[in-house]
DNA sequence: AAGTGGTCTAGACCACTTC
DNA sequence: AAGTGGTCTAGACCACTTT
């Protein structure tokens, strides 16, 4: 190991938890402690220590020590793209319409007020596999209807208007038989079950500023989710 | 604000980044900017940094200096107990079984090798909205038949066997009409969407140690998620 | 050569917890 | 009072990038 002193103190730790050999809410020696055995100063150790809490393993608690934590099983993160399900997208149609219902609700619009619809057909190998559309207010001030050839994921639509950095997102997951213009582009019958996700484009302060909704066939796999938080790459 | 020096900093810079002041890409000033701006050390000004490098917000490049990431839109968090869809679990059976195809492929078992297989129904106000079946290899040495009263989640039920901080879940989330147990077992017809969970527990090494799957009716809601990777709670 | 981040030290003082 | 983690300093040297 040439890693730096820290990470190697980090790796002799984190193992030590993995393998149960600290179980969680046992107390790992102390900052001193560990600056002697490894004899290095406090801050070394620290740093190691602060890799560990934040992964979750291990949590600090003032004048008492470190604590290995209990894990986290139920924290998933899961990788889906606006935009990367794999496969052509197909342009159906782009227009400035009366929302539905449940797009009026979710984008706070009221009585009257409209919306860009982009809607998009996803090929695979030539073969419909998922449907998609895109909701985003009408705003007269600004051009609306754009890109209509080609495909944009939200952000791209929405980079105008607003800091790429300053918007999240809300995903739902349900499963829904088809609504007729999504069984007719995906050339399914209406007993078929999908799987419908919706997305919920927010600013940082909450207001509602786009709305999707993608049905995918079963012919789309499953989405899948993996245990533990989503890491940033520490070398 | 009374926060520490190093937390003001990071939140003054984290602003900047949120409101589109500093831009994707962008440059920010050096450490040693940073720390005659804000009348201190190296250390503190690292620390900061260190903060935004984590939540993914800006990437350090060495030589060159700390550039503004673009955004993740496609990571998100789902949070998604074993055991915490809401509700209260009722015993369906639990048994030794030989588990068919899709289990026996998940869990590696070859002809012949059984499971014990855990069968739950999740009601709520009365009404059935999710069946769940666990399976666990079938080991003679191990009591495989515990607990058949209440629930138990799959730690619970491997915690014996397996380190919990050893343990790590994949999920994959489809759609599907119900099985002939699980309709029945639900009270619902065939042509009823359900959303199924299929849980694969895997150790650290990628062997796998059970599989799960749960069958939930339009009644538990849909599976939420959120942009951004989970953070453990910087106090 | 000069500037950048990456690692590390040997202190200091503070706030909190335990005894 | 003694031990713990929390914050902060003023240096040092290294590796990498640019000019």
């Amino acid at each position: 190991m040439s890693d730096a002193l820290y990470i190697r103190i980090a790796k002799k730790l984190r193992k030590k938890i993995l393998s149960g050999k600290l179980m969680p809410d046992d107390l790992l020696p102390s900052e001193n402690e560990l600056a002697l055995t490894y004899k290095t100063s406090r801050v070394t150790v620290r740093k190691a220590l602060d890799i560990l809490e934040h992964e979750g393993l291990v949590k600090a608690r003032q004048g008492k020590g470190y604590y290995v934590q209990p894990p986290q099983h139920s924290v998933f993160t899961l990788v889906f793209g606006d935009n990367d399900i794999g496969g052509v997208y197909r342009s159906q149609e782009v227009g400035v319409e009366p929302p539905d219902g449940e797009v009026a609700a979710a984008l706070k619009l009221s009585d009257g007020e409209k919306a860009v619809v982009y809607r998009h057909v996803l090929l695979r190998r030539g073969k419909a596999i998922a449907y998609d559309e895109k909701y985003i207010p009408h705003d007269r001030d600004v051009p609306g209807v754009e890109n209509d050839a080609g495909f944009a994921d939200f952000y791209e639509l929405l980079r105008d208007r607003y800091a790429a950095m300053s918007l999240r997102t809300e995903l739902s997951i349900l499963s829904c038989a088809p609504s007729a213009p999504a069984a007719e582009a995906l050339c399914v019958s209406a007993d078929v079950p999908l799987l419908a996700v919706n997305r919920l484009v927010l600013t940082a302060d909450g207001r509602p500023v786009a709305y999707g909704r993608q049905y995918l066939t079963p012919d789309c796999g499953p989405i899948v989710a993996r245990s533990g938080q989503f890491l940033f790459q520490r070398k």
